[in-house]
RNA sequence: GCCCCCAUCGUCCAGCCCGGCCUAGGACGCCGGUCUUUCAAGCCGGAAACGCGGGUUCGAAUCCCGCUGGGGGCACCA
C-alpha cells in the first residue's frame, strides 16, 4: 500500500514554526515510504480564512522545499484540495450519517448552549451536551422548523459505552471513556461542516494512510474513530506530535506573530537549516551528530522514533545551524549566500529590488569579507551595514577610541598617507597603517582599533586592511577625516 | 474542574523497551584558554541533569506504584 500522508493547514494566518514541523514530518515521511505527500486547505472556518494566507503558507511550505504530489495549484486525483470546494460531499456523508441513525439534527441554539455551559460550570461540574435533541418527537422538530431554526447535526457518542483505544504510533494505545465524550457538532445550523467531520471525510476520501499532527489533535480522535466506524470506513494510522513549547513553555502557535516561517526567511534563514533544526527536534537519530543531509533525513526517518515530549523552541540552536549551513554554503560558492544578504537588504531599503549586476558583484564582495560572520542572512547588516551606507557611531565605540588625546592627529595623518591616486590594496592599507605606527613608535593595534570604528563605527568586525581595500580609498580617506574632526 | 499526554544538563537529543558496560554521552548556549588588528569561525578545556517519595532487586536513570511539576484538550475554531 502507498503511503499517503497530508498537511492540513488552515489559512487563517501565516504558515507558523508548528504547522511547518507537523507538515515537515508529514512530507518526510511520505517520501522516506517513495509515498505521496498531499496538501489540503481546511478552508471551512470562512470568517478567518482568507486567500491571501492561502497563497502565503503555499509560499512558505514551497520554500522550504516541502513539495507536494497533490494539492493546490498542482491538482491531482482526489480533488479538490480545498474544504469550501467539497460541501457537497460533506452534504453526502452527513445525510448518509443522518440515515443511519449514527448523528442527529439539533435545534438548540448557540445561545441556549452558551447557557446551558454556563450553568455547568456554576454547578463547578464538566460541561457536556443535554442532549435534548437526541430523540426529537416529530412534532416538535416540525415546531422548530416552523420557527425558522435550522438544525446543527451531530454525531451521537455514548451509545455502546465502551472505550475507545487510539492506537498511536507514537504514544502507543491511549483510551478514552465513553462516559467523557460528547455528541459534538459536524455541521453547522448554516450546512457547514466542522473540522472533525471534514477531517475524516477528506482523509478517507483521499485514501490517507497516516495521520500525523499535532497533540493538541489526540482528544478528537476517539470522536473521529466513531465516525470512521459509522461510516463503515478503515481510519488513518495516528500519529500525534508533541506540541512545540515556546520560550514560556507555552504552545507556540499560540503566540501570535513572532513564529512565523516567513519571518525567518524574511531574517535571512536557510530552509535547509531549519529543516535540519525540525528535524532534530523530536526525533533522534541514534548517534551523537546534528548535522544531516535531507537525503539522508529522508532515508533514515523512522516515525516510531519520534520522541513524546514537547520540545522548546530554541532560537539560538536554530542560528547555529543556519551558520553552519551558511558556511557550508560559503565554500561551494557565495551564490546562495549573497541571496539571502540582498533579500534582507531589499527587505530593509537599503539596497531597493532591482539590484545592478555591480551591486550583485559589490555584495558578493562584501559577503567573502565578512565570510564566517554570517551566521543570518541580516548580519549583513549588522556587521557590514557601513559598506553601504553612512557610518552610524556606536557610541560605546566611539567613546572608547575615537575620544583619545593622539587619535585625531593619527587619524589625520593616515588620511593623509593614503590620499592619492588609484585603488587602494589591503597591502597598500597595511603598509600605509603599520608605517605610521611604527612612525608613531606604538603599537598597530593602537592605531588600527580607531581607524576600525572611524570606517565602520564598531569594534567588531571584518579585518581591516581587506574591509579599506573594499571601502576604496575615497570613502576611507573622507571617514577618517570627518572622524579626525569630531574627535 | 474534568479528560488525555509528558518528565535526563538552562535548551535540543542519547541512554530506558532487553536493569549492572552510567564516574550518565553528544550538540546549542554559557565560562575559561588558544589563534589574532577586533569580532566571528576553528581548536583545547570547564561548570551544568536522571523532579520527589515509596517499592521490586545483590544491583534502578532504566521495572512498578504514588506524588509533584509541565503541557494539550474540553466551541455551530482548526
Amino acid at each position: 500500500m502507498t503511503v499517503r500522508t497530508r498537511y492540513a493547514g488552515s489559512p487563517t494566518g501565516y504558515l507558523h514554526i508548528g504547522g511547518a514541523w507537523a507538515a515537515f514530518f508529514n512530507w518526510l515521511f511520505a517520501r522516506h515510504h517513495r509515498g505521496a505527500f498531499i496538501i489540503r486547505v481546511e478552508d471551512t472556518d470562512r470568517s478567518r480564512s482568507t486567500e491571501e494566507f492561502e497563497r502565503a503558507i503555499l509560499e512558505d511550505l514551497r520554500w522550504l522545499g516541502l513539495e507536494w504530489d497533490e494539492g493546490p495549484e498542482v491538482g491531482g486525483p482526489y480533488g479538490p484540495y480545498r474544504q469550501t470546494e467539497r460541501f457537497d460531499l460533506y452534504r453526502r456523508y452527513a445525510r448518509e450519517l443522518l440515515e443511519r441513525g449514527a448523528a442527529y439534527e439539533c435545534f438548540c441554539t448557540p445561545e441556549e448552549l452558551e447557557a446551558e455551559r454556563r450553568r455547568a460550570q456554576e454547578r463547578r461540574a464538566p460541561y457536556r451536551y443535554s442532549g435534548r435533541c437526541r430523540e426529537l418527537a416529530p412534532a416538535d422538530r416540525a415546531a422548530f422548523v416552523a420557527e425558522g431554526r435550522r438544525p446543527a447535526i451531530r454525531v451521537r457518542m455514548r451509545d455502546g459505552g465502551r472505550v475507545i483505544v487510539v492506537n498511536d504510533l507514537v504514544r502507543g494505545a491511549v483510551e478514552f471513556s465513553p462516559e467523557h465524550l460528547d455528541d459534538y457538532i459536524i455541521v453547522r445550523s448554516d450546512g457547514s461542516p466542522l473540522y472533525n467531520f471534514a477531517n475524516v471525510v477528506d482523509d478517507h476520501l483521499m485514501a490517507i494512510t497516516h495521520s500525523i499532527r499535532g497533540a493538541e489533535h489526540l482528544s478528537n480522535t476517539p470522536k473521529q474513530l466513531v465516525m470512521y466506524e459509522a461510516l463503515g470506513w478503515t481510519p488513518p494510522a495516528f500519529a500525534h506530535l508533541p506540541v512545540i513549547l515556546g520560550a514560556d513553555r507555552k504552545k507556540l502557535s499560540k503566540r501570535f506573530g513572532d513564529t512565523a516561517v516567513r519571518d525567518f526567511r524574511r531574517r535571512g534563514y536557510l530552509p535547509d537549516a531549519l529543516l535540519n533544526f525540525f528535524a532534530l527536534m523530536g526525533w533522534y537519530p541514534q548517534e551523537d551528530r546534528e548535522i544531516y543531509a535531507l537525503a539522508e533525513l529522508m532515508e533514515r526517518f523512522r516515525i516510531e522514533e519520534l520522541g513524546k515530549a514537547s520540545p522548546t523552541f530554541d532560537l539560538a540552536k536554530l542560528t547555529w545551524f543556519n551558520g553552519v549551513y551558511m558556511r557550508q554554503a560559503l565554500e561551494t560558492g557565495p551564490g546562495r549566500v549573497v541571496d539571502v544578504c540582498l533579500m534582507v537588504l531589499g527587505e530593509h531599503g537599503v539596497l531597493p529590488a532591482p539590484v545592478s549586476a555591480e551591486q550583485r558583484a559589490y555584495v558578493e564582495q562584501v559577503v567573502r569579507v565578512l565570510g564566517d560572520r554570517l551566521k543570518v542572512g541580516e548580519d549583513i547588516l549588522a556587521y557590514g551595514d557601513f559598506f553601504f551606507t553612512d557610518v552610524t557611531y556606536d557610541p560605546a565605540a566611539e567613546q572608547k577610541y575615537l575620544r583619545q588625546p593622539q587619535v585625531s592627529g593619527l587619524l589625520r595623518s593616515l588620511a593623509d598617507r593614503l590620499e592619492s591616486d588609484g585603488a587602494l590594496s589591503r597591502e597598500a592599507a597595511e603598509a600605509a597603517v603599520r608605517g605610521l605606527a611604527e612612525e608613531h613608535g606604538i603599537h598597530s593595534r593602537e592605531i588600527i582599533h580607531p581607524v576600525r570604528v572611524a570606517l565602520t563605527g564598531k569594534t567588531a568586525g571584518p579585518g581591516l586592511f581587506e574591509l579599506m581595500e573594499l571601502l576604496g580609498r575615497q570613502r576611507v580617506v573622507t571617514r577618517l577625516r570627518s572622524a579626525a574632526r569630531a574627535a
